[in-house]
DNA sequence: ATATAAACGAGACGGTACGTCGGGTCTTTTT
DNA sequence: AAAAAGACCCGACGTACCGTCTCGTTTATAT
């Protein structure tokens, strides 16, 4: 017989039908109206929910959408094993891509680049906590690559991450995700440098 | 109702006063209160202009930032010789970074991208006409290199202008612009592949 | 050889084409989008004039739309001469009533008296200009009847005049110039009073 | 013991201080700036209030200057109890010319009247409810005098109130208020007919 | 002929206000 | 005591007109 976590206090506890209710609200509002569309007003009206329970939990639009995204992304956290550092990381992209464009989870990314944007207290707490942990996943793959010898020791991996993610919020910034073969093309680029003729790359393209 | 075919004749030419006041006051504006407090109203007030003059020749506040811009960022077009690809790129981006730290220029191109995510029709104009202007040089700084052997002739110079401006971008949108040793790093990484062992890179950084 | 009236200064003269069109496009305008829609832009931009051609001949919307009603009330004008002073007078209304109805004029003079409350100075140019002018043929007609020993000698002729308009300002503010018969009713109950039994007014309309 | 009417939402209760607020200002307003001057802009300027909150609890600008006149021309409504008929219609005249002279309400009648020509819309809900209320006092006077034999069974009742409301309203509009005289002067006329001498007539209104 | 002056179209401009949307905060009722 | 709903102030939105001004063209006098 489970019984609750007792609670400190009295009072109405949060609603989980009202949580649910404004994040899918949020998610739709977001697919019909777009970003400029995604008010914290609209999203309450069709909620059905008031503004200020909104306040009380998210405390900004960011943190709205920065929830939809997670809600929405769990298929994208697949960690991938296919063998090969750069068959991963294409794996790793070929499916962030995919679902950039096939969910709502571009048109949120965007949003929180944006509002990190407009307002600077929300940046740091982007960077630190929403961003962060975008980075895990791959980071993950670049650590087992040096373990097991396929990337050097002295790999700058930070740098690394910030080139891979440069690419991808570039594309999604300016709509240019479509052309899947792109990605091999970058990850090929990424790994043998532009100096290295690109003949390799080819070939790095027909083994995917 | 019949009417008289029109004369040929003109109206008032455009106030240069107006127009550099209006630029000026957005930038004051920018600085001082941020993406968040540049509205419109703000820059029309500052300006002592009207909202309808801007909105005549403006559009919307993209439109006028990417103007700002352009305005502001006269120092960046300077095309380097140094010798080598990467040297001319180092510069290239050194002088970018410090710029968007330096003036207002960073700010107003995250608002410019910012802005772009808010309104889709405004994306696709500044694809090709702003972000397009700027692609330009370091094109040219490829093409180059390419022509005189440095590059391979088969480089994909568009996904290689990409790779660099979307690292610019991350580090732009996420306020990483200050320690330029980075970019030695980068473009180490970008021109020898991950693969190569660092040290080699910092090497061949060295040789240069 | 008939000499032009000698001009004081030289330069082209007003141009009557530019004229007509504006008084047309008022008309047109006020048909088409009432009142409210009657700017002096709207009306410019139909005649295919401008702005300050109107200014410079006009001054204000009120005066634009006296004009207006000036050059499109001549029928009212008709002097009627009927017999007696209540078959003058209802033959006077009936005529003005329906001017009212089917021509602009009814909405241009709505205009003109909203406009005369909108500005303190256009009220007694209105009033001594426009106005005066409507109450000349009426008081040629109370004038007439006292000659004829119709009404009495001591009649008060301008507060006669002020509950004749009074009633049809009353009627066409309201928008309720339909039923002809108030006419009739109205000008017996003027002439007879309402303490004598209305049967006698019964008559009166039977006469007309 | 009276019980609270019990409310059918939760949320705040309309502020009676804004409300309060608000009609001050259009009232101070409009005494400044008269009715050109009286922009619901200003009146919320002044009120310390938002426009949205005036939009929201009015709709236009005719509402407002409505309920200023409900709330300031209450001693209009008292009701005379002079003897005759003629005494209580002066009385109430003389009232009522008193208060529009003396009071802002001439100046809001007026706004109110302009108002209504501006939107078609509006009138209408003028007509039956604003102006309406208007005439209850002295359609109850009228039907008084018929009740107790001083005017006949069949006098035209709305006719004699349009006929009163006219000559007032053109008096009001043409800023002809002063001379008090022309109230037992234009009531004589009313009762009496201009056929009837109005030396009659003086005598007829001292007789009753 | 050639100045000169006025009328005019076009339209830029500073203003003011429009009516609406959204951001956050506060008050009141409900659970 | 927390949740929920509505009112509220505030600021900005993008637009419509206002009335004035400049600009260059055209047209009618006056030299």
């Amino acid at each position: 017989m489970a019984r609750k976590p007792s609670r400190s206090s009295i009072g109405s506890l949060r609603s989980p039908h009202t949580h649910k209710a404004i994040i899918i609200s949020a998610i739709e509002t977001l697919k019909e109206c777009g970003y400029s569309g995604l008010s914290i007003e609209a999203v309450a009206r069709r909620a059905g929910a008031s503004k200020p329970t909104i306040y009380r939990w998210w405390g900004n639009k960011a943190a709205l959408i920065a929830e939809v995204y997670e809600s929405e992304s769990e298929q994208i956290r697949k960690e991938p094993d296919k063998g090969s550092f750069k068959e991963n990381l294409n794996f790793l992209l070929l499916n962030l891509w995919k679902v950039w464009r096939e969910t709502i989870c571009g048109e949120a990314f965007r949003c929180v680049i944006a509002e990190a944007q407009l307002d600077p207290s929300t940046l740091p707490k982007l960077k630190d906590e929403f961003m962060e942990r975008r980075r895990e996943l791959p980071r993950k793959l670049v650590e087992n690559a040096i373990q097991q010898g396929e990337l050097p020791k002295d790999t700058s991996r930070e740098l690394l991450l910030d080139m891979i993610f440069g690419f991808c919020w570039y594309r999604l910034l300016t709509e240019q995700l479509e052309v899947e073969a792109d990605i091999n093309e970058f990850t090929t680029l990424l790994l043998n440098g532009v100096l290295r003729p690109t003949s390799a790359a080819v070939q790095g393209a027909a083994e995917v």
